[in-house]
DNA sequence: TATAATATTGTAATGATTACATTGTTGATA
DNA sequence: TATCAACAATGTAATCATTACAATATTATA
């Protein structure tokens, strides 16, 4: 089993139990949840929670790196527990968000040669994912 | 001089006064705005100008593949006029958007091999731009 | 011109997020 | 163990981009 009291504390973030919580919830459900579908689904086991707590949190992991947020152009933001680098791809049919792994990121070098100082790349793919298409 | 009439009505958008302004300011323009730089711009010359109307005919525009929103993750979404498939480059100094040509796409070859039907593609980074760097 | 269709406008509503003040909890120290 | 300070959690109110909607204006066509 995972210590997730560790998880946090190495990164600087005092472990308490809603916070322990959370980031269990993350780390079990990788679903790039809202803070909406997070409180819903933590408010059970801890229903004293409050939905500014779940954003303080949140921004909180983001500011010191435990998760990372994305931007799907929908109302809410999304967060991610995986933080190598990666791309989304949003189905609009089912919703769901998928991880895709960059198995060749040279494109990233042109970039950096031009002079660029790159801290983040969001790489979101829109579409119709495999299960959707094979349905239709 | 462009024919932005007719650049309307090809995408089969009625050229009204507000909307031919509005495209000319994109076209003439290449700066990501936000509907409410838009706004600005524009109310000087269309003092009645409201900013639902921007907000409107942007949507119109996106709806009719004239213009495609970009999401940089601040509070205010951004509109480019550039369709062809390119990266951007968000400089936290100066906070200017850049339009970043990508040389190569094979990355995309893998996910659409793995059964993705991608509609629309969105890359993305966030760092120090080569001006900025210099800067410092 | 008359009339229908469409566009523009301004105000009000929405909804995700943040600000802020209050309350609760924890941990160190005497 | 009691005290106190630091920090965390809570709930309500405010913010602000965007959207909904109703009223007015404009345009196109018969």
């Amino acid at each position: 089993m995972i210590n997730i009291k560790k998880i946090l504390e190495e990164k600087g973030v005092k472990p308490s139990h809603q916070r322990i919580t959370i980031m269990k919830f993350m780390l079990e459900n990788k679903i790039h949840p809202t803070v909406e579908v997070i409180y819903e689904n933590i408010i059970k086991e801890l229903p004293t929670l409050s939905r500014t707590t779940v954003y303080n949190t949140l921004k909180l992991f983001e500011l010191n790196g435990l998760v990372q947020p994305i931007n799907t152009g929908d109302s809410e933001l999304h967060y991610d527990i995986t933080l190598d680098l990666h791309a989304h791809f949003k189905c609009i049919e089912c919703n769901d968000i998928f991880d895709i792994d960059i198995v060749n990121n040279d494109f990233l070098d042109k970039v950096k040669d031009d002079g660029f100082n790159i801290l983040d790349t969001q790489i979101y793919f829109r579409g119709i994912c495999p299960k959707c298409k094979e349905k239709k």
